[in-house]
DNA sequence: TCTGGGGTCCTAGGACCC
DNA sequence: TCTGGGGTCCTAGGACCC
């Protein structure tokens, strides 16, 4: 069956860090880090500058500096970077109505009912990139392909600022000779694990029975890995996509757990976590915790409660019960360096609302203020909070700010769609 | 100098039900 | 007295992606 490369894959190049020099013309051709400093901090992106040293996003900014030491830090300008981002999607949506963005600077097209209007596939990357060049004022690359895998892997190699098109029937002697690390779902470790039975290539891949690559890297990655080999990828572009969870967690450099800092923190984040579930008109049942310790060990706790919850107090009281545990769990003298909240099992809010007073009580749904109370509370806050900014009101005085830890505007910019 | 924050998906074991 | 197999839900951990 004939088929073009219809599927197209365009990622901004070095995002971030492109903007920048895009702000301050002073910073091109310049190497540049977003975030981080040279005493601490963490690196959120680099310019390819930069990338020339080995420096990497999500670098602890003292390492980058050592690499590179004429590196020029940068304050990221966040709300930009979604002000452009939003541009770029409206110029990939004036292609085709089928975009499904996947981030704040990559997404998927689907161009096969756009060729009769701007060309073949080739075409309309070449049109795209000179677009966004032209009235963003930012470098993108595409890849074109059949199928989503294959479009992404063709933008990887065309980076930085190019275009690479795999034709029907050229599948092969494209992947081949790449490296296995470009395969989504292989990563630092099953990289390791895959060179260590001499699979370096792509190709090698290939080569190798699927039974042992199931052994190596599990069911799940084999499988899709098989179903590149054959052709059988997803092709299907999603335009919209509502999340199975929305968490908050915040690094908290190290410090020895005590009651009212665990409390003053999980408020933080249970705060953050369910004012977006209520703005989504969404509650889940899941509640999980995770609790780091120094030397980056860090487990979970996970409790899932018979209906869904979306308040405030009732979300910080579960997770704080949970972060006790696992902290008891892990001996006393245990220090901490990261708390984080998350909720899953999402249901529509709205679905629920009636039934929330009406249950006994129930040891995981505790305290004494009543369900009716903490929505009429929460519905308070919210309302003051659209009307005079985030800052207007809370539970608690204004949370503890790590030195490392970063701005709302830099959470809101992962935040996915509920 | 000592490692962010938003997510998704998979695996494995145990409880429980039929 | 001891026994099967399938399915669902839950928990914990981990790899991976941007």
């Amino acid at each position: 069956m004939a088929r073009g490369a219809t599927i197209l894959h365009a990622d901004l190049d070095a995002f971030y860090a492109s903007v920048e020099q895009l702000l301050d013309p002073a910073l091109r051709g310049l190497p540049v880090a977003v975030g981080g400093g040279p005493r601490g901090g963490v690196v959120l992106a680099a310019s390819y500058e930069a990338r020339a040293y080995g420096v990497r996003g999500g670098m602890p900014g003292w390492r980058a500096a050592a690499l590179c030491p004429r590196l020029r830090f940068v304050r990221g300008h966040f709300t930009e970077y979604q002000r452009l981002g939003d541009a770029v999607m409206a110029v990939l949506r004036d292609v085709t109505p089928l975009v499904e963005r996947i981030s704040i600077d990559e997404a998927f097209l689907d161009v096969s009912g756009a060729t009769h209007l701007f060309g073949p596939p080739p075409t309309i990357a070449a049109s795209i990139r000179s677009r966004v060049r032209a009235e963003v004022g930012l470098p993108i690359s595409v890849g074109a392909a059949t199928t989503k895998h294959l479009a992404k892997i063709a933008s990887q190699v065309a980076k930085p600022d190019g275009v690479v098109v795999v034709e029907p029937g050229t599948e092969r002697e494209f992947l081949d000779p790449l490296p296995v690390g470009l395969v989504w779902g292989v990563g630092p470790v099953n990289e390791q694990k895959l060179a260590e039975r001499g699979i370096r290539t792509i190709g090698d891949l290939a080569r190798t029975p699927s039974s042992a690559v199931e052994r190596i890297l599990g069911h799940a990655v084999g499988a899709r890995l098989s179903a590149m080999a054959h052709d059988e990828d997803a092709r299907r572009v999603v335009t919209s996509r509502r999340a199975g969870s929305v968490g908050a967690q915040s690094a908290l450099g190290r410090r020895r757990p005590d009651v009212e800092g665990v409390r003053a923190v999980l408020a933080h984040l249970a705060d953050r976590v369910s004012r977006r579930l209520r703005a989504g008109d969404r509650a889940g049942r899941t509640v999980t915790v995770r609790v780091r310790f120094v030397g980056m060990r860090s487990v979970t706790r996970a409790r899932t409660l018979p209906e869904p919850i979306s308040a405030t107090l009732t979300l910080t009281e579960v997770a704080e019960r949970l972060v006790w545990s696992a902290l008891a769990d892990a001996g006393r003298d245990a220090e901490i360096t990261l708390l984080g909240i998350s909720v899953s099992h999402l249901t529509d809010q709205r679905v629920v609302q009636l039934e929330l007073d009406l249950r006994p009580a129930d040891p995981w749904r505790p305290g004494s203020v009543p369900g009716a109370a903490r929505r009429a509370v929460d519905g308070q806050v919210d309302a003051i909070r659209t009307r005079f900014g985030t800052e207007a009101v809370g539970y608690l005085p204004a949370v503890l700010r790590g030195p490392g830890s970063v701005p709302d505007a830099f959470r809101e910019l992962a935040e996915h769609e509920l």
